[in-house]
RNA sequence: GCCCGGGUGGUGAAAUUGGUAGACACAAGGGACUUAAAAUCCCUCGGCCUCACGGCUGUACCGGUUCGAUUCCGGUCCCGGGCACCA
């Protein structure tokens, strides 16, 4: 191209639009096959079509692109597609305040948001598009839940869920506010109900050990599933009773069962606690109405984990005792609010002084206390075991005074035959002793529940079953599917429309052929997401889930997500591919070999709640900040009002909170490479970020300067460059060989970086190099050829991050005709020798100053250059050096 | 409450994770160029003491290990994520 054209002008609209067209024209990104070529599947975790993009979505997409980019450079046949999350709750929301219908909306929000992402120039293969809202995806959802059933992988059984007893609605847990719905502002209440279950712990060891094999996950990710499976050995064991239900029969076969990883304190037991809904306690509520109503309250509330572990622990006396297996004691029943029917048998043993819970429900109910371990220090030789001012008591209420404390690593004291044994050995010694009364044994218990499925709600993938008053609940045969959600339905937020939808609801009976009645539940979002990334590989296909394509791109070789997904969503497509495997559908164990999980992009929050409209958010530009005298934000005024709202923090980006940041303006303003660039500079990936676009100007004016030092390079060195190069050979004068060595020493560190997937410092080294190019001397062939070569490095490692600028340069300068397919830059040795290093000197630790030695001096001649150097004197003061600490190519510390 | 992260200048951060704390930038201040502005370029920029040379101190807080700690150990505080129906 002649000079001439050569726009000084960095003009990012024309260049970033004729980029893109070179990419649409010559299918830059179309993923093919290719059994001769190592493959490279980057994943980036699919949107959902919220409306528009926000700083997470340019952020987590922008990783993903480098990456993708990155690795087609050196050679590998990339593949990087891109769908959409479709089905959910907000467009149920949306439908709800403006009336239209969920599809529509969904589909329209698709459309803008595809517009920003392909402004954005990311390496992305459309062809693959997909959304799980479609029938033709979500088919196999429903056939794949079919061989569930056939393989009792999935069961149907009842599901607590929170209750809007105004809207008569399911609620999610993101619409219960402070323990009320969101709409109505009406007290929640605990419900049961039936529904699908997965049983994901039919896998859970496997989901375990499996962890061990994902050497390139983050450990923090894989340490949180471990936690969240949550496997504990412990006992299960039965207090007898021979309390008796209205027919005469003893209640669960006169056996109160309870599980406990803590055995060695059974002699410690003091009560035992039933969650509301156990047979004794509805036993006990029959003829004491104070009881009864306790249970009601205890079945209000929200049934989250975390509102449970926090709530006030109530109870209430069910005037039934049973027998302890081991001591033959009698033992009190208690109702407890915190006790959970659906874990383990919905009752616990309570050994308040060895149990944090349960030694605050003792002091709260003045409860018996009896320890039986020793604390800390003390061995049963020993005897009574003291606190400061006296004895520990054998037993006792709590009087204020002492604590005998939690741990596990003391020995039994107050345990009759089991005193002196250590924790395992009293477990062991327990558990034998019930096993031979035939009232317990050991038992692997597992934190993990299985996996609820069924939601009360229309914008979902419909569960293909059919109710029958004959038949029962029968699977929809698999010739009838895809069973197709209808598109134009608006709810209301008063229940499930395809409820009330004749045309949906009623069908034949595959069975009998009698008239029935469809299933109207739909499956929960996190289906759709557990195999999207199989079916990226296999577009297309209406007659198979998979096929041989994904044999050749599976598994993802590169997952990259917001942290906030680290247990759910990857724990489900963990299973999902397991069950895909034993289905021999799929001959991989995990679908994701190397997961990058992003820091969240976090920005203000601010609400206002009002017990008529229950919580309304505000956008950050809608409010004005008050700050205090340090600067810190401390609340806001509505601009549009004037009055008061509270400030809640920094939380991540949502649409729902309404704090997510539009990329579009940024884009209009700087283009898409400065806003990628900013994004990678700004901080490492796997951080969280507080949004703030302070720093952009910087980007982009880096941007500026690499098109000037392009027009300088195409007028003022090129015509400098001699017909054959002689770089190779070439002694340099010092300068170009300061220049040379610092690039191909930046190249070294962007390339670590990169492995390391530290992107801002690759931004950084970057930013170095064409600091140290602008410098240069410019007058010589040999110059240009420096610059040649350092230039053509600094455009190649800068074009993951801004591929269209550095595409139009290296176009224009006549470095090829296509970045994408230049090879990746390696540093060569022989710039990077130097004859002479500087290394740090200490004296006792502190810095003092440098020396320099020759490359070659081994430690012993370091010893002595320092030593003799002026600096060292000065601080030695005339002391012997004792010590004399050499690391290598840093520093020298003496120690006098 | 439980599990997992994080806390370094006015700001985003770096330090190949036991070896020069603050690279690279943003913001600010000063200067050059300009009629002026923008743009661009140069300089200063953790705190305290010092005319300066330089010294002391400093990586949330308290304590420890070490010749040497942002990095390792113990404790505390604060912030973020997850807690199974937001995605």
């Amino acid at each position: 191209m002649p000079q001439e054209t050569f726009s000084s002008h960095y003009d990012h609209k024309k260049i970033e639009h004729a980029t893109q067209q070179h990419w649409e024209r010559t299918a830059a990104f179309k993923a093919v096959e290719d059994a001769g070529k190592k493959k490279y599947y980057c994943l980036s975790m699919f949107p959902y079509p919220s409306g528009k993009l926000h700083m997470g979505h340019v952020r987590n997409y922008t990783i993903g692109d480098v990456l993708t980019r990155y690795h087609k450079m050196n050679n590998y046949n990339v593949m990087q597609p891109m769908g959409w999350d479709a089905f959910g709750l907000p467009a149920e929301n949306a439908a709800i305040a403006n009336k239209v219908p969920p599809a529509k909306w969904t589909y329209d929000n698709i459309a803008y948001m595809k517009k920003q992402l392909q402004s954005l120039g990311f390496a992305i293969d459309w062809s693959r598009e997909l959304a799980t809202c479609k029938p033709d995806y979500y088919k196999w959802n429903q056939w794949l839940f079919l061989r569930m059933l056939e393989k009792d992988i999935a069961y149907k059984k009842t599901q607590v869920v929170n209750w809007d007893p105004v809207d008569q609605t399911v609620l999610a847990n993101e619409q219960v506010i402070d323990g009320r719905g969101w709409r109505t502002g009406a007290v929640v209440e605990k419900r049961e109900i039936p529904g699908y279950y997965l049983a994901i712990t039919q896998y859970a060891n496997e989901l375990l050990s499996d962890l061990d094999t994902l050497d390139n996950w983050p450990e923090r990710v894989k340490l949180m599933q471990a936690n969240w499976i949550g496997k504990s050995t412990g006992v299960r064991f039965a207090f007898r009773h021979d309390i008796k239900g209205d027919g005469g029969e003893l209640i669960n076969d006169g056996k109160l069962w309870v599980f406990t990883t803590r055995a060695d304190t059974i002699m410690g037991v003091t009560f035992c606690a039933v969650a509301a809904e156990h047979p004794l306690a509805t036993h006990a509520a029959k003829n004491n109405p104070e009881l009864a109503a306790f249970i009601e309250k205890c079945k209000s509330g929200s049934v989250m984990e975390a509102d449970m572990a926090t709530m006030e622990k109530e109870g209430m006396r069910t005037g039934l005792f049973v027998t302890h297996p081991l001591t033959n004691e009698q033992i009190e029943v208690w109702v407890g609010n915190y006790v959970l029917m659906s874990y383990g048998d919905g009752a616990v043993m309570a050994v308040p002084a060895h149990d944090e819970r349960d030694f605050a429900f003792a002091k709260k109910y003045k409860l018996r206390i009896k320890p039986v371990i020793l604390p800390e220090g003390l061995t049963s030789a020993q005897g009574q075991p003291r606190t400061a001012s006296s004895a520990i008591p054998m037993e006792s209420l709590w009087d204020g005074d002492w604590h005998p404390g939690f741990a596990t690593h003391s020995e039994l004291w107050n345990s009759g035959k089991y005193n002196g044994l250590t924790y395992e050995q009293a477990i062991d010694a327990v558990a034998a002793d019930l096993a031979a009364k035939n009232l317990g044994e050991k038992k692997v218990q597992w934190r993990l529940r299985d996996w609820g499925i069924s939601r009360q709600r229309y914008w979902g993938c419909p569960i293909p079953i059919i109710h029958c008053d004959s038949c029962g609940s029968v699977p929809v045969p698999d010739d009838q599917l895809p069973v197709v959600l209808p598109d134009d339905c608006v709810p209301d937020g008063s229940g499930n429309p395809l409820n009330k939808l004749p045309s949906f609801l009623n069908c034949n009976c595959p069975k009998c052929n009698k008239p029935a009645r469809r299933e109207t539940d739909t499956m929960d979002t996190f289906v759709d997401s557990s195999w999207y990334y199989a079916r990226f590989a296999c577009p297309g296909n209406d007659n198979a889930m998979v096929d041989e394509r994904a044999d050749y791109w599976m598994t993802v070789d590169q997952y990259i997500g917001g942290i906030e997904h680290a247990i759910l969503h990857l724990l489900y497509s963990r299973f999902w591919t397991k069950v895909m495997r034993d289905l021999k559908l799929v001959s991989y164990r995990e679908p994701f070999s190397r997961l990058l999980t992003q820091g969240m992009v976090l920005n203000h929050l601010f609400s206002r709640r009002s017990d008529a409209t229950g919580i309304e958010w505000f956008a950050p530009e809608e409010v004005d900040l008050q700050h205090d005298a340090s600067g810190r934000v401390t609340g806001a005024l509505a601009k549009h009002d004037g009055k008061p709202v509270d400030y809640g923090g920094f939380g991540t980006m949502s649409k729902s909170k309404r704090n997510g940041v539009d990329p579009n303006a940024m884009i209009e303003q700087y283009g898409a490479d400065t806003c990628r660039f900013f994004m990678m500079f700004t901080s490492p990936p796997e951080q969280t970020l507080e949004w703030s676009d302070a720093g952009i100007e910087g980007s982009y004016r880096f941007l500026k300067r690499i098109w000037a030092f392009g027009n300088v390079f195409a007028n003022e060195v090129r015509s400098k460059l001699p017909a054959a190069r002689t770089l190779a050979s070439a002694k340099l004068p010092d300068d170009l060989a300061a220049l040379r060595r610092e690039t191909h020493l930046l190249l070294k560190q962007a390339n670590y970086d990169l492995g390391k997937q530290q992107f801002n410092t690759v931004a950084s080294a970057c930013m170095k190099m064409l600091n140290a190019l602008e410098k240069a001397p410019k007058d010589s062939a040999i110059a240009a050829e420096v610059i040649e070569e350092c230039f053509g490095i600094l455009l190649r490692v800068l074009s993951p991050i801004t591929p269209h600028i550095t595409h139009a340069l290296w176009v224009e300068l006549s470095y090829g005709d296509d970045i994408l397919t230049a090879p990746w830059p390696e540093p060569i040795e022989a710039a990077l020798v130097q004859d002479e290093i500087e290394l740090v000197l200490q004296v006792l630790g502190k810095t003092r100053g440098s020396i320099k030695v020759p490359a070659s001096a081994d430690n012993k001649a370091i010893e002595a250059i320092a030593v003799a150097s002026e600096t060292a004197q000065r601080y030695m003061e005339g002391k012997p050096a004792k010590k004399i600490i050499v690391v290598p190519g840093r520093l020298v510390n003496i120690v006098v």
